[in-house]
DNA sequence: GTGGTCTAGACCACT
DNA sequence: GTGGTCTAGACCACA
């Protein structure tokens, strides 16, 4: 399920944010779905359970995910009011990333078609094309 | 000239390196320029020659700069031969935050506009050898 | 164990990397084993942790080792897709040291010989999943 | 003549060190013959004759070239007795490389190629075909 | 003057 | 406890 590098320079609860934020936007995990418990998780990933929380509660203060106490963590509504703030994030980031990737000899239609590739499995942003069912929760 | 923050999260010659980057890239620095020397540079910036020193290595090991011990550092000339391991690793990165960018609410044709403004920045890429304005800079 | 020469014009991190990439080859220290930690080693060779930790970095350069922030440093697992530029360096190396030992009257027999005397000792190269010895040490 | 490298690591005057040997080994330049003088030489690579005298103080401390005042440096007619220390050195890094070209998957059967490879540019050496006087060596 | 190495000692981030 | 960053200050090697 999930693939951790241990190897990696970047840390393994980064790693797990992204993960789980990628699973998020990807809708594979579906607003207001619980997310396994801090301790499943770490059993199942043979990792530290501090490090699952702290990537949890990463997700939480970057509102991905809520979390009840004794109840378990849950993936948030997308909000949809546009956060300039982590908008102007994300684009500095892009940003630094594209120069590179065009440095580096990546054509625009490259980059141009890797977007599109990645619209069609961003769920569906928005829009979203079909969840009517995720209303409940708090 | 540089503006670092030496309260981020990200380390100072981390910051470093990205902002000598984006210049090399950008072609404000151009081949075989000399960089400011580690001291110089050092005083200018406040921070401790050490720091620079490591963000000169670490530029020189991905192959930005070149450095000569009695002379200085300078610009390495566009290798342009693709660095694939480089363009996988960039493109990783960039599908994190084009997911991310779109699920904020980015529109694609936002993104398609932020690619074709860097383009423009990007130095000319393959062929400028004939450029009649290389004057100093820093 | 590591007999370090403090005065020679080889650097002491240096030295430190060909020791340990030694140990790294002949497979003494085996893939995914932890190297001693940056202070310990510090303290058993008397000299600056910060020394260490750019001896590290450089054979997590190179790619002999990775490093976990809270857990440790640990031998790589050998990737055996030939590293062509590696190899061209090391082999222009070997080209000077080679013409060297000719012109010193070491004869063509004796450098065979020397090959086959470090084949013997370099890890069975491939295959030796099935070690049956692989103790600690340090 | 000579391709130097300025970018490269290593220092100015070990190239010029290195290619001198090479020639002196291949017997390009034969014994005694007459080298550049400093200042020609510097100003045919345009370096500074510091870095020529450095290389020429060097090659002769390594005993390859000797100096006459005020007529120039000349190449060394090769001693032949066997210079077991400088043998010893060169063993060392042989071995390392030698350890190194294995690990990253050279053949031995290619290690051995390029030893043959390079006996045939060595000057005659010192008849050393079958050398039969090769075998004491404290 | 330049880059490069090393030390001593402090503090941070991750597990 | 681990690796990683940073400082202040010293000394060396190269051009």
């Amino acid at each position: 399920m999930f693939e951790l590098d241990v190897r990696s320079r970047k840390p393994i609860y980064e790693q797990l944010v992204d993960k789980l934020k990628e699973l998020i936007i990807t809708e594979i995990l579906k607003t207001d779905e619980q997310l396994p418990s801090v301790r499943s998780l770490a059993q199942e990933l043979t990792i530290n359970p501090n490090t699952i929380q702290k990537a949890y509660r990463e997700l939480e203060n970057q509102g991905y995910i809520y979390s009840i106490k004794g109840k378990g963590s849950f993936v948030s509504p997308a909000t949809h009011q546009p956060n300039t703030e982590k908008i102007v994030k994300v684009k500095k980031e892009l940003t630094k990333y594209l120069s590179e990737a065009l440095f580096l000899g990546v054509s625009t239609a490259e980059l141009i078609d890797l977007i599109k590739e990645i619209e069609a499995n961003v769920g569906g942003g928005m829009l979203n094309d079909e969840d009517e069912s995720s209303e409940k929760m708090l």
